[in-house]
DNA sequence: CGCGAATGTTAGACTTGTCTAACAACCCGA
DNA sequence: TCGGGTTGTTAGACAAGTCTAACATTCGCG
């Protein structure tokens, strides 16, 4: 619970704000009290008090009833908030992928938590797929294969994914493992609720579960994974393809 | 700001209660305010009334001055939280290559803000990596070139990466702009405190910037971006390469 | 058995960040 | 110039999460 990325004394809300000072000025060329409010979803009644604190750490200046501006200490602050941002909203939309909403919301939230090292790091990966030839083609196959499971968004035919599938160690579901017997996960199959359910649960790549018990009826089962036992549903335990032990 | 991760009446804190309590009982067997305090950092006073309300909430079952269990949605609760925690120090460590704690005390962070569609997006990325017979390659050639810019831990002479360098479209540093060019930044050289500046102020891979003056002496010399403009020492500026629009 | 150490609880305080309701200032138009 | 409407501030309340200090309970050992 290391803080990372907040200097001393700006709080994640106080960093909130003095990011969206920034983006206002940028893109309106000033700040108010109202428009403050509005971009962060607030009452104009809380945004006073919070300019009163940053004008305190000599982050803004601010006279009563008029724009707001950040001082350097301020702005340096607020573009270092707004670069994670920025990271981070690109990372999850055009690496991972996910939709624009997604991106930004989470953006939102993780640009106050993660270490210098990390934005860093993630900026290398920038930089790769940039800079290096076959970054490109790597995040593009990464694309089209994450989804190894889902037949309609995966590689054609030829992609060696789908030819390599077939020879690989022994793959089987939960479902077919023998009581007692171990595997790794490899992967989720399916999507949607199911797969959300058995991630939730714990049930990530690489994970070592083994086959506790089947009910007579052949459908509750009870796996043990990290200390626990679980009970899975036989369709959700078909969805689960491990590699034996 | 959306929360994303956390389920209705959970707090961050609270997930982080739970998930503690899920911790203790798998490693030790049982869980009591003193461990949790010690595993949270925080003082056994600060536990009493967390467990009171995470019993209100009918995540825990707890009798005054007993061990503290999990009921099935407690328990459920704390694996989905866990499984981000697990999600996210995996992508931070093994993928990004981060030192063990930055990536534990990131994920600890992180695990209660990120939405279910992006934990699901990651590990779809390692599912990539565990099943696509390129995947694992592709995650090494990163690790290799992603530090395109740090001589020693990238490729060896004959990786495409450093060959392909020389033939680029031109790229120059900003130091070699004239005033009014302008170019799109591909990579910050160099590393630590300045690649550090830099970054935070914002020059990252992919950002538009563009020369607006150099100071008499050559040395501050000053940028625009985002809307904003900036000053640049000019060492800082010789190490952000651009691609010229 | 009884006492001291360990453990847990309560009370009360404080901080942060939010809200509503009421008030104050300002600005523009008739 | 006056009178709305907009804008911003203040006061007061509340919830969450933490702390310290004092108190209560329980356990184990001599």
């Amino acid at each position: 619970m290391t803080d990372g990325a907040t200097l001393p004394n700006l709080t994640p809300a106080l960093e909130d704000y003095l990011e969206t000072v920034l983006r206002l000025v940028a893109d309106t060329g000033f700040a108010r009290v109202r428009d403050i409010a509005d971009a962060r979803q607030v009452r104009p009644a809380s945004v006073s008090p919070a300019m009163r604190r940053l004008e305190e750490l000599g982050m803004i200046r601010y006279e009563r009833r008029e724009y707001v501006a950040l001082t350097d200490a301020g702005a340096d602050a607020a573009r270092r908030v707004y670069s994670r941002h920025r990271v981070l909203r690109r990372f999850f939309g055009q690496f991972l992928g996910l939709p624009a909403d997604v991106a930004e919301a989470d953006a939102c939230t993780a640009e106050h938590s993660l270490s210098a090292a990390t934005l860093d790091r993630l900026v290398q990966l920038f930089e790769y797929m940039e800079v290096c030839p076959e970054g490109r083609t790597h995040l593009r196959h990464f694309q089209q294969c994450a989804r190894v499971n889902d037949g309609a968004s995966c590689c054609t035919d030829d992609c060696p994914v789908v030819q390599d599938l077939a020879e690989r160690k022994p793959t089987m579901s939960i479902a077919d493992l023998r009581p007692g017997q171990s595997g790794r996960v490899r992967q989720i199959e399916g999507q949607g609720a199911i797969r959300q359910r058995l991630l939730d649960m714990g049930l990530l790549p690489d994970t070592i579960i083994e086959l506790a018990r089947v009910a007579p009826a052949g459908d509750p089962l009870w796996i043990k994974t990290q200390g626990f036992e679980l009970a899975l549903r036989r369709n959700e335990a078909s969805s689960v393809l491990v590699e034996v032990q």
